[in-house]
DNA sequence: AATTTCACCGATAGTACTATCGGTGAAATC
DNA sequence: GATTTCACCGATAGTACTATCGGTGAAATT
């Protein structure tokens, strides 16, 4: 019980933080066609027209939602993948690539069905930035798995190594799924697999004729 | 030209058969959000109140288009999948296995795109058939990886097989998609990184001690 | 040929939601 | 202590869509 002498802002600022909550559930459970200014602002405790007060409309609670949670989330994940992508030849690091992007998915999960959706629904305010994330994402899984050896001297080489790079994120995203759907209860499981698959797409990796 | 004298029926079939063509149209380019009674009619030429000669409501409208099409798709692919499994050791028929649902997918398009939608919006009225179809769509490929020599015996191996299926079916719904996003043109192509892939996820197949 | 059926129409009642408006009181500022 | 600011409120205009209704004419049935 810390006594609340809220000053304005923060009392502002609390509100808001308890719509974009309110609205991460709603959209969780009943999807973009739930979420309305109403539901919203009821959850969060305040009138219907009190919404206004913190976002200019609809798309821009949706857009405050992508930019100050999901962004993040994304932009968390590349760079723990890119930080274990330095340990190249590591198992252990092998196995972080996958353990990392699943632990962030796994974390906040409301966050990682939104983007899901949001990459399925054209309709979405936000599929567009999934799609950009998503593009983005790649590139950098492209950009390792270059790294670690497969060419990129064709254009069959190049779609090759796209191709791995969105079978890795699918898999990665399916386990996530089962994870969150209680089908499978432990992800050390699920890295286990995501390695097995690995060392089939590895077998594509030409043989190193240096060193 | 043929002349068109129509029986009333017919005609009425063929009105039907506009609707539900234009609204699996509208559903690809706008999304559930932006299938509305009138646009749908207006698409296929009719009054908006014309709509309910056809369809108790919107709900009926979309039960259809999945009865009447998607699900048939979605049989489809099993049949295929199962037949191809009929031969196994046969490396044609295991490039099969990943090569007709991938052509099923990119053959219906629209189809395709609109089953991977409601799986992941839990609003979508067609949300409970995806989830449904998906959960068969894994059971019968889990119960050819058992035919393969995948163990089920203890609750671990049991889940190690669901996790496989899982990952294939993500696996081949991305070539998919990737095709569809013009990247992949060649479906080979795609075949060739399934295949890798898969030589993955047999080094876990135990060897056989028989035979 | 008379009668019935019904796919289609325009009009509209009903519903749900968005976004704006003027008002209020307490916090912030002067 | 007087004044200003502003988060919040209820009321409501506006919009979009759903689904029903009675009417119409041509096809189908008798």
């Amino acid at each position: 019980m810390t006594s609340t002498p809220l000053t304005r802002s923060e009392a502002k600022e609390l509100t808001r933080r308890r719509l974009l909550r309110a609205a991460l559930r709603i959209l969780d459970e009943e999807g973009e066609a739930g979420l309305t200014t109403g539901k919203v602002s009821r959850a969060a405790g305040i009138a219907q027209s009190s919404f206004y007060s913190h976002f200019r409309d609809k798309d821009d609670l949706l857009r405050s939602l992508w930019y100050e949670s999901g962004g993040r989330l994304l932009r968390s994940v590349h760079e723990a993948r890119v930080a274990a992508r330095k340990e190249p030849g590591d198992k252990e690091r092998h196995r972080d690539t996958f353990r990392i992007p699943l632990e962030a998915f796994v974390r906040y999960p409301e966050l990682f069905r939104l983007t899901l959706r949001a990459r399925h629904d054209p309709g979405s305010p936000l599929h567009d930035f999934a799609m950009e994330s998503r593009r983005t994402s790649r590139a950098t899984l492209v950009r390792d798995l270059v790294a670690i050896g497969f060419p990129e001297t064709t254009e069959a080489d190049r779609r090759q190594v796209e191709m791995i790079a969105d079978g890795l994120s699918a898999l990665t995203e399916s386990m996530a799924l089962g994870h969150l759907e209680g089908r499978y209860p432990d992800l050390e499981e699920c890295v286990d697999v995501l390695m097995a698959f690995s060392r089939g797409y590895l077998s594509l990796l030409p043989r190193r004729a240096d060193s």
